[in-house]
DNA sequence: CATCATGTTATAAT
DNA sequence: CATTATAACATGAT
């Protein structure tokens, strides 16, 4: 599921526990979504602590400890967060359970895609403080999104965007949801792309998604091109036409072929950049 | 039973 | 070297 504001929303369902001692920390026997890492270091480094609060970074997650234990997240496909009650036996695909007084806080991920890890230090561990400038950050600034489009002029803009060195957070139906409310083919060249239009794009989805999904699980507006994209047969909120599928290496990505722009490049052979 | 899925990464090929 | 394609990961929903 998760992209940045789904991203956000589960890293607060753990404040339930913020503030509580860990009693106990039960790991998942198959350990896979540790990636290797040393879970009897895990919990027996947790154990004790104070749950003291969450980051989130685009799609990546950070939680404190008292003492200076780190541990960092990623979703990946499935992962979700939730606090269950202190009791809590745990399920089949709860992987990490933290125990405290006021809640178990548990990841659950079917798929497994996601990854966990722990470390002590007395600053956040160095993979997050290199992370790249958040899109709603000060530093994602229009130079900056101009530089990203000059650099890879030739890459079409729908890849582009899941690029997490880019653009942060972004997932595939905020991409779509971008490139459909700028009225772009996903095949776009990057390089033909106006910049401050964009990062403008970019910046007010984000911020919506934030406030609904990222607050409460809401749905965003009906207007966008979210709820309408998800399977084959759906229909365009803005003019009624039946939405395209296609694929873009590996993603499949959903468009109105009715409110493309004519010019945005719907043809690869067509010399792309300029500028 | 076959297909598809809101993600990432290693490896191969160009 | 840079870019792109493909497979792989593992499970559940349709």
């Amino acid at each position: 599921m998760p992209e940045l504001a789904e991203v956000l929303f589960y890293t607060r369902q753990w404040d339930a526990g913020m503030g509580q001692r860990i009693v106990r920390v039960l790991v998942h026997p198959s350990a896979r979504v540790f990636r290797g890492g040393h879970v009897g270091q895990l919990a027996a480094g947790l154990t004790g602590k104070t749950y003291q609060r969450p980051f989130a970074h685009g799609k990546n997650m950070l939680f404190a400890f008292s003492g200076g234990h780190w541990l960092g997240g990623h979703l990946g496909m499935t992962g979700e967060m939730l606090a269950a009650d202190p009791a809590h036996t745990p399920e089949k695909h709860d992987h990490l359970v933290l125990y405290t007084a006021a809640a178990a806080l548990v990841y659950r991920d079917p798929r497994m895609f996601g990854h966990w890890r722990y470390e002590k230090g007395d600053e956040a561990p160095a993979w997050w403080r290199a992370l790249p400038p958040e899109v709603l950050s000060r530093a994602f600034t229009l130079r900056h999104v101009q530089h990203i489009l000059t650099r890879r002029a030739r890459t079409p803009l729908k890849p582009l965007l899941l690029d997490q060195a880019f653009f942060p957070g972004i997932g595939n139906w905020m991409a779509d949801e971008v490139l459909w409310q700028l009225r772009l083919h996903p095949s776009t060249p990057s390089g033909a792309c106006d910049a401050a239009a964009l990062r403008a794009a970019v910046q007010t989805i984000t911020r919506t998604a934030v406030k609904t999904i990222g607050r409460d699980w809401s749905d965003p507006p009906r207007s966008w091109l979210f709820l309408h994209r998800w399977k084959a047969g759906g229909h365009c909120p803005r003019c009624h036409a039946a939405l395209e599928r296609g694929e873009f290496r590996g993603r499949t990505a959903c468009w109105c072929p009715q409110c493309v722009l004519p010019n945005s490049a719907l043809d690869r052979r067509v010399a792309p950049s300029r500028r």
